[in-house]
DNA sequence: CATGAATGAGTATTCATTCAT
DNA sequence: AATGAATGAATACTCATTCAT
């Protein structure tokens, strides 16, 4: 499964492929990689088990296939964002992006959780630098005409900057798609109230935490 | 494996105790719960299979075992912060305790975040609540007396300070421990380009990005 | 192994199937279900381990698949005696039943018998209450119909009718069968022989169920 | 464990030995022989490994303890029978001393019946024909005086006539035990619903073996 | 005499992959 | 192109017995 990767895949039905898709991609946000069963999927997609891997060579395969659909959607999903022009209604427009994606694809969101953690996944470093949704090479070019611009302080590296915003951010999906343990439960909330949330936190990013004014 | 818990353990000779714990703490922190292999362990341990189960009754059994020692240095190793009165060198405190911690027992970090996205881990709850290394219960006290002393804006809520703070120590961490894959690599940074790069975070905190003085 | 039974096994060669099937009769005549072992019947019927429990699914489907067709060949076996009127004469008839049965399915025989004293095998009170050969629901209504006529004492319950008879019955099978250790030894007799012996004990129900005196 | 047998089990206090007795008496009847475990014995009887097989050699070794153990109280339990001198008079005695022997020791029966049908255990023939409560020996004067006497049907062998009483005996103790599954449930009568049971039975085997008419 | 740690073959079951049809 | 039977090494776990202390 090197060169011509997927073609009988392709020449599927759409429905089927649908089918097939949906059902690795269940598979694997529940199981991660390594626990993921090619019998499971067979058996729940109505599939021969050879037909699996001739249509992607190994369980690897399949995998490697899945994370490029998942790679093709988050860039769907953040396209839009691109027209966004103030830095910080653009960090709003990704937490609002982030909180679609995951109401979309919310198998999507664990496999990424699950890869993240888990070694000896195949592609696991490349996707995850395609896939990371929303960092530097988003943000830093943002960020750098920000600074130029004078709207964001110039003792901060752009690399710190946007560490902080991810961080956030990350914390924030985490929490929203239920994956987190920490006290706050995004999972419920109101679309008024997570945009509360929204806005505390950008505050914070704006502003800081401090009352008296330190350094500028 | 329910009473007097690991007795026949603890009547192991100390060194011996050592090498299955640490071969066990490795093969759980490489390969998560569920994919970790008694097999794997006895013999890396140079133990029977059946004196692994006399020992700790089970796999799970042994994995209770691991992350109550676990909690114990995670203890350890957050004592001494408890003296620290300014809120902003207590945060400070928490990033030197955690590198610390990393440092000394970075295959418990490595469990902690494998435990962290998987599911069916027994016990998995109860110990992320108990090892959530500095959070809510940890912040919460300093922080509210910040509030109250006028140190902290009042506008936002004690939630949504903690969690930031939380997230960035988290991704931190990760970055720190070389699980992180975003630009930001602090596996090889000497003491002062750490500190450094702790300030800058400690900064943002403290004063939020922005340039001009917004509200307070 | 719940939906779609065995397909996988109906697939099979009908010489292969009768092996694997003849391989777990024996395997579980000669230890019952617990100390049985998969082991040994894969090994003795030459198929891989993994063959196995894709026929099967489990221990317990190979179990449950050979209790069926022992119910088969039980409802095969008594099929005939239903044309038998005189009551006694059926139970004539059902003695020569069992003998013909145990002499064509002696490993059944000896399931039937591990079942009856040994818990924890799946589907035994189903099974059990389907397979008991020949029983209330046999020896009931030719019972009733034969009190009705007063060829029965009326002084005596059906109940315990039915139950004198099925123990001499169960006794006898089971020395036939060679498990009993009373002095009895049915094992070795000539075909007359056995049909005095048989003879006998339905005489003894005859003389003490009967209204009229027959001999003595 | 030949000779001198279970001479350190002797030595140890009375209580401790019928602990331990009793504790392998319950394994050895909820699990039969081969399924029983020692592990599971020592724990539960709070002895050593160790010790287990110093005072009985092997898991062979505490199974025939047990077992003799257990004709003795047969023994005892059938002694008092020996008065009676009418033959249906005796078969009643016999009842209820197997009534009583269940009543208080429902653990032997259990073992009982798991003997009769499990293979490779050891000493199961000559135990079974030494515990083989009420046959064969037992019956076998008293039949015999009986029809010199001329109360019992001459044309009828000793044999068979033992044979119908041991069965309609064993069928009657084991739904009594619960151990059958016939429509009959004996388990919870009442002492004179349970007489009356038996009186149906022996006036059955009454009328089936006497030579002057009785009832009818 | 008592102890209990050690053992290794045993148990049922799952797995990704192959290949003849 | 599709099938699905075959595989054997892998999994967690249990066992009766031994023997040095």
């Amino acid at each position: 499964m090197n060169d011509e990767n997927y073609i009988t895949f392709y020449n599927l039905p759409a429905n089927k492929q649908n089918i097939i898709l949906q059902t690795a991609i269940i598979e694997f946000s529940e199981y991660g990689y390594a626990k993921a069963s090619c019998n499971r999927i067979v058996k729940a997609a109505s599939i021969s088990k050879g037909s699996l891997f001739q249509y992607f060579g190994s369980k690897e395969g399949l995998f490697v296939f899945v994370c490029g659909r998942f790679i093709q959607k988050v860039k769907e999903a953040v396209k839009h964002t691109s027209s966004i022009h103030d830095f910080f209604d653009l960090i709003r427009g990704v937490f609002t992006a982030g909180i679609v994606f995951i109401d979309h694809y919310p198998e999507y969101f664990q496999i990424y959780l699950k890869i993240t953690v888990e070694h000896d996944v195949p592609g696991r470093d490349n996707f995850l630098q395609r896939v990371r949704l929303f960092s530097v090479d988003y943000f830093g070019v943002a960020c750098e005409y920000a600074i130029a611009k004078g709207l964001i302080r110039a003792d901060l590296s752009v690399e710190m900057i946007i560490f902080s915003i991810d961080a956030i951010l990350d914390k924030f999906f985490l929490s929203y798609a239920g994956g987190d343990v920490s006290g706050l439960d995004l999972t419920r909330l109101s679309d008024a109230a997570l945009t509360s949330k929204i806005n505390e936190l950008v505050a914070v990013l704006e502003n800081g935490l401090k009352t008296g004014r330190v350094a500028g």
